[in-house]
DNA sequence: ACCTCGGCGTGACACCTGTCATGCCGGCGG
DNA sequence: CCGCCGGCATGACAGGTGTCACGCCGAGGT
C-alpha cells in the first residue's frame, strides 16, 4: 500500500485526483492540502511516502515544497504535477529534489503508474519536456534581470519599477534591455511573457 | 440516473473528475472530450443530459460550446466549470444559455450537488462571483477596443498591431488609449491584463 | 600584482507611445 | 429634417522607452 499526499490549490481538482487514485488497489491518499507551506507538516503527520505537488499554489510553490520535503523528510519522494509544461520548471523541479515531473494533460491512467515508479525509486519525467528543457538550457537571466522582469509582468511603467527597487530609471531600462535581447523580444512586456513561458521567473 | 458529458482539455483533470462523479450512485459519465468543438456531437451521440464544460479549451471555448448546445440540443443543460473566477465569464456564460457556473476551487463534494440541481432545472451560480459580476457590470469596451487589446496582450508594439488590422498607428493608439482610460490602467499592457482578468476579452 | 571578464549602475540620444483636438459617418429622438 | 451622440479614424505634441557608450567593482586566471 503506497501512502500518498495530494497538494493542489483547486479543491475540485484535488478531490477528483483523490477519487481517481483511491480507485487503485495499491494506492491510498492519506493527506490533502491546498497550500505549499502545509506540505511538510501534513506529510510528517500522515506518514506519506509520495507527495503529488502542483506548482501553482499559495504560500509556497510546488517546487519549493519539493525542496522542503527533500530537506526535512529525506525518505519521502515528490512527484510534481502541473498545468504548464514550461521547460525551466522541469529543470528546477529536478534540482529541488523531485523524483518526477508530469503535466496535467497526460492520460489519467498513466498517473498511477507514475506514482508507483516514483515510489520504487525511479525517475519519471515527461520526455517531450525533458528534451525541450535540454535544448534551451538553463535561464540566461541575471538576478536583477529576473527580478525586474517579474515587476514588468503586469505592464508597470519603468518609473514605478525604479521606485520599487530604489534604482535610477536608466538602470532599470538597461537591465530590461538586456533581458529583451536574451529573450529575443522587442518590448519589455513581450520579454516578460516569454521568460514566464519558459519558466525563467 | 443522470447522464453526464465532461469537457476539459487537461486529460488528467478530466479523468479525475470522471472518477469523482462516477462514485455517486445517481450519476453516470457517458462521454468525455478534450475540445470545445467536439461537445455537441459527443453529447448527441451519447445522449447526455448535462454537460460539464471547462472554459479554456482548444477549438471552442466552454462558453461558446454552451451556446452551441443550447442551440442544437435544447433539452440538454450546461454547467460551466472553470479555473478563473472572472466576473465577465459568469455573465457571458449565463447569456450563452448555461444553467450554472462553478469555479474549480469549490469543495469537491459540492460538484455532484450542483450537477443534480442543474439537471432538475435550477440555476447554480457561485454567489461571490455573481455579486462581483453585478457590481462592475458588463464590458464597457467597444468592438475595436476589445480586438486591439487582445493583440496587445503579448506586448506587441503598436506598429505590429496596426499592420495586422490595416489601420494607422495613430488610430490604434487612440483606441488603446480609450481602453486604458476605461480600465483605469496607465499602459496598454496593464490595460490588457486588467481586461483579461475581468473576462472582457 | 595585474589583467580580464561579467554583473551592476548611470546618463544622453533617437524613437515609440499616450494624450488631445479634430473630423467623418450612421443611428435615433425631437 | 435636423441636431445630437457614440464609434471610428487621423495627425501633432509631450513624455515615456529602448539603445548605446561609459565607468565601477569583485571574482578568478596568469
Amino acid at each position: 500500500m503506497i501512502r500518498l499526499l495530494l497538494a493542489d490549490d483547486q479543491a475540485l481538482v484535488r478531490g477528483a485526483l483523490a477519487a481517481l487514485l483511491d480507485l487503485e488497489a495499491d494506492l491510498e491518499v492519506v493527506a490533502q492540502v491546498g497550500r505549499g507551506d502545509e506540505v511538510v507538516e501534513a506529510a510528517r503527520a500522515s506518514g506519506a511516502e509520495v507527495c503529488l505537488l502542483d506548482i501553482e499554489m499559495p504560500g509556497l510553490t510546488g517546487i519549493d515544497a519539493a525542496a522542503a520535503v527533500r530537506r526535512e523528510l529525506p525518505g519521502v519522494r515528490s512527484l510534481v504535477v502541473t498545468t504548464f509544461g514550461r521547460p525551466g520548471y522541469v529543470r528546477r523541479a529536478i534540482e529541488a529534489g523531485a523524483s518526477g515531473f508530469v503535466v496535467k494533460d497526460t492520460p489519467a491512467r498513466q498517473l498511477a503508474d507514475a506514482v508507483r515508479r516514483v515510489h520504487a525509486g525511479l525517475r519519471v519525467i515527461d520526455p517531450d519536456l525533458a528534451a525541450e528543457s535540454l535544448i534551451d538550457g538553463p535561464s540566461p537571466l541575471t538576478g536583477r534581470e529576473r527580478e525586474l522582469l517579474t515587476y514588468a509582468l503586469d505592464g508597470s511603467p519603468v518609473a514605478a519599477i525604479a521606485a520599487r527597487v530604489h534604482l535610477s530609471e536608466g538602470t532599470v531600462r538597461n537591465h530590461l534591455s538586456a533581458a529583451i535581447g536574451k529573450t529575443g523580444a522587442t518590448t519589455r512586456s513581450e520579454a516578460a511573457r516569454i521568460a514566464l513561458d519558459r519558466g525563467w521567473l
